[in-house]
DNA sequence: GTCTATAAATCGATAGAC
DNA sequence: GTCTATCGATTTATAGAC
């Protein structure tokens, strides 16, 4: 029964990010909504913050087991490794067309005078473990296009909490690589989603998917 | 002395919305500070809104004037067409790391329930220009690795406004890696300034000069 | 162009009855 | 666990005197 609730004041919270944007979120306009008592919300969240820290949660674990669930379908199935690596980042688009607003929330600008809370660290891993596997499963099975790797031990220093979590064994040059796709990833769909295609790129999905086949060029990934 | 006040006005407007942030702007506390009464403000900006306006406008100009000047310089000197290349992106995140709250305006999720105002075209095609020109005069005198330009007409087509504004008689190919340098360098700046390499790049600085150097040979540019 | 005063809202959070 | 009532604060915007 108390689970029924906290869904149904997360639901409606949802509703109004999606509408007004994180900084307006209101416990009061919630209550009002769901016909309680603005004080009766205290006793399923701390307070506006804990609310708050709850969407981004949940936010960050629908990407994550989208993102996750696609790659794993692609990973299983018997296209080719180009599929297979453009699997997640195209789930990435997908989700965060359904839900700009989400996708503000965990990639836009910080909400003001708040700071994200420490279990967004677990659906992070998850989401860029996801979109990284094929990289690590071809690098493991040498299908990875080898190239002397010149990165300097500052470089190598700097990139190795990634190598350590999230790509064991692998040369610097290719944690870069992946690192740089990531971020291309991020930037094209905030680009997008934030309204900076508007007199750039008349056919965002056609430049995305290009642009995600380029990325696995790039990395040395096989077709 | 009109022209004054409203200087100050922005200025202190400015300093809040490093604080606080955009949603968190108020006319009211804008005006304590100055020791006016709140009521004076409209004299000078139609209310809320125009102010945000104002300071938008304001952040896309003093970010493309900064990187203009950054660009012109390493043209005008003696270094390599590599560091060419590196003056506008490096620029770029300097002055994003100086103004992180204006970097947000511009880059980050839009402000909720507002419409951001025309005058932006201007400075934005400017920045994005600055940032393209080494790629466009190498292209021009012959320095640019040529490839097979095999995009289809679709892509061709999509990017047809960057080209026709910004990149005159280049193939479709090297639009299509400009406008991907551009998104990976929005989306390093935007993923260090809005806290996520905090567990993975240990060297923001270090990982972004590689980035741009990386992403100028993909381009194709002469070091 | 600046002020005082005020209207009409919003909000988070808490006390205490039931 | 939900309610009423309330405290104390915020805000935008406007009316009208000077």
């Amino acid at each position: 029964m108390r689970d029924e609730v906290t869904r149904e004041i997360l639901a409606v919270a949802g509703t109004h990010l999606a509408q007004e944007g994180a900084a307006a979120l209101s416990l009061r306009s919630i209550a009002r909504e769901l016909g309680m008592a603005p004080s009766a919300l205290y006793r399923y969240f701390d307070g506006r913050d804990a609310l708050l820290s709850a969407l981004i949660v949940a936010a960050y674990t629908s990407l994550a087991d989208e993102v996750e669930l696609a790659a794993d379908v692609a990973q299983a199935g018997t296209g080719t490794v180009g599929a297979q690596w453009s699997a997640a980042p195209l789930a990435m688009r997908s989700w965060a067309l359904a839900r700009p607003h989400e996708w503000g929330l965990i990639f836009g600008s910080p909400v003001p005078g708040y700071r994200a809370p420490e279990e967004t660290i677990v659906p992070y891993t998850r989401l860029v473990a996801a979109l990284l596997r094929p990289v690590v499963v071809a690098h493991r099975s040498g299908r990875l296009t080898a190239e002397p790797d010149n990165a300097s031990a500052a470089m190598a220093a700097a990139v190795a909490p990634v190598r350590d979590t999230l790509m064991p064994d692998t040369p610097t040059a290719i944690v870069l690589r992946a690192l740089r796709a990531w971020s291309t990833i991020i930037g094209v769909i905030s680009l997008e989603l934030f309204g900076h295609w508007r007199q750039a790129v008349l056919d965002p999905a056609l430049f995305f998917t290009e642009t995600v086949r380029a990325l696995g060029d790039q990395i040395g990934l096989p077709r």
